[in-house]
DNA sequence: CGGAGCGTTGATAGAAGTCAATTGACGTGG
DNA sequence: CCACGTCAATTGACTTCTATCAACGCTCCG
């Protein structure tokens, strides 16, 4: 968490001149700090601030009436949790932190004055939440489309991805702390369809997944199998 | 189609005061029909302007390399269909018409222009893009954790909710020319499984379905097999 | 030591897919 | 006016995938 993972994450995709540097900088006033398991935001909300994730992981999540739940993404550092709540409200959903946790909080005015002040931020946080939507998209096709394997295989690509833009990989693996419970949750199966397919997955020595660190032992396999093509995560820096 | 779909869709979550409601009646330019089955937007292309649609009904899609299909979102009018290639390039994926369609082409131009002079609406069309995000959130949650017929029973509330945002519905019915194959494309079921839940929602009497006409007999019903909670829409008129 | 959480395994049930064929509505060409 | 082709909806038989239920082992920790 030492470069600023926003601006990682941006300017992996456009080009930031060094006063939108700055306020990007400035944007991370105070951290905190937030434990594993804890609400980061709760469904019903109405927050007057978003969370912008500089350090661990979260989730998005949905309790059903059956006591069933749906995780609907994972957010890294560099991400915003809730930038939509900028403009929706109360929160449709609620974000767990899956492990331990640095955020910062970014005040609604802040944000709201860069829509002002600075067009060009803006449209790149909007951009954050178009990413967003553009893999809730592949989620979907995932979930539809492909089999279990296939879609645990989806996720992994595009974790990987995504981390190594924000500079949280080593070579071909990560520090990944989801339990095979949460998974279930994210990829819509159960716990034990979860396990047995990432055996599968091993046994095709495709990755290693051990006490939290995953390997990616095939790229080419694991790609071919999800359908996985990382256009959708824009990962091209240019104007916009 | 008369009066301004996007007005609808827009004053039903804020205020407009009358410059707005000029500049988006003056977006409207020239309007283009469509013809049911034609690609509105391909995958890979690079726009240079977005899709508004004024009438109709248009799908986006994705193929998968073994000859499958995946809809992720169904679009109606007053909806952008791919707002998000304002700030996304390329597509990932293709927009189709499901029926004949009346659409207008809004330069990217005139919409980066709004970012300057109107933040205010372009905030609103941020929001717009953050609805659509909120309900692929929602079909993720369908996807994965509801059953066959409580995935279609959420799509129909859903859809009946938005339509009548736009003064497209008549009491309980609507117009909704979707095929069954369009619909499992959808929601990730293969065809005869849809057709049977189908025959399921009619049996128990919850709607009735016939010739693109779908009519809504038991909505408690219905809302509560899909647990739909219209929330997540924002159709709540406040300060965005 | 004992419980809690997580990963794992086996057996079984149920949901959904696949394959194949039929029906009815519609449009077109002869 | 009828034969024919096409497309959508429907049905039956069968297979495959995934969920459920129940148990067990392991590790961590109070």
């Amino acid at each position: 968490m030492d470069p600023n993972p926003l601006l990682l994450y941006l300017s992996a995709r456009d080009r930031l001149d060094s006063e939108e540097r700055t306020v990007l900088d400035q944007m991370i006033g105070q951290t905190q700090k937030v434990i594993a398991g804890a609400d980061i935001v709760r469904e019903g909300a109405e927050p007057i601030e978003s969370c912008l994730m500089l350090d661990g992981f979260a989730a998005r999540y949905h309790l059903l009436t059956d006591g069933g739940r749906n995780i609907s993404a994972i957010h890294i550092a560099g991400d915003f949790l809730d930038l939509h709540s900028l403009l929706l409200s109360p929160m449709d959903h609620s974000v767990i932190a899956l492990s331990d946790c640095t955020v910062s909080m970014v005040p609604h005015k802040l944000l709201l004055g860069l829509t002002h002040s600075h067009p060009h931020l803006a449209r790149l946080l909007w951009m954050t939440t178009l990413i967003d939507a553009a893999m809730h998209r592949r989620w979907l096709m995932a979930a539809g489309r492909l089999s279990a394997a296939g879609r645990i295989a989806h996720f992994l690509c595009e974790i990987y991805v995504r981390l190594k833009t924000v500079q949280q990989t080593e070579d071909q693996h990560f520090w990944l702390p989801l339990t095979q419970l949460q998974l279930s949750d994210a990829m819509g199966l159960s716990t034990v369809h979860i396990n047995r397919t990432l055996q599968e997955l091993r046994h095709r020595n495709l990755i290693r997944w051990e006490a939290g660190r995953v390997e990616i032992l095939n790229w080419d396999g694991l790609q071919n199998m999800a359908q996985f093509d990382a256009t959708y995560l824009n990962l091209e820096p240019r104007p916009r």
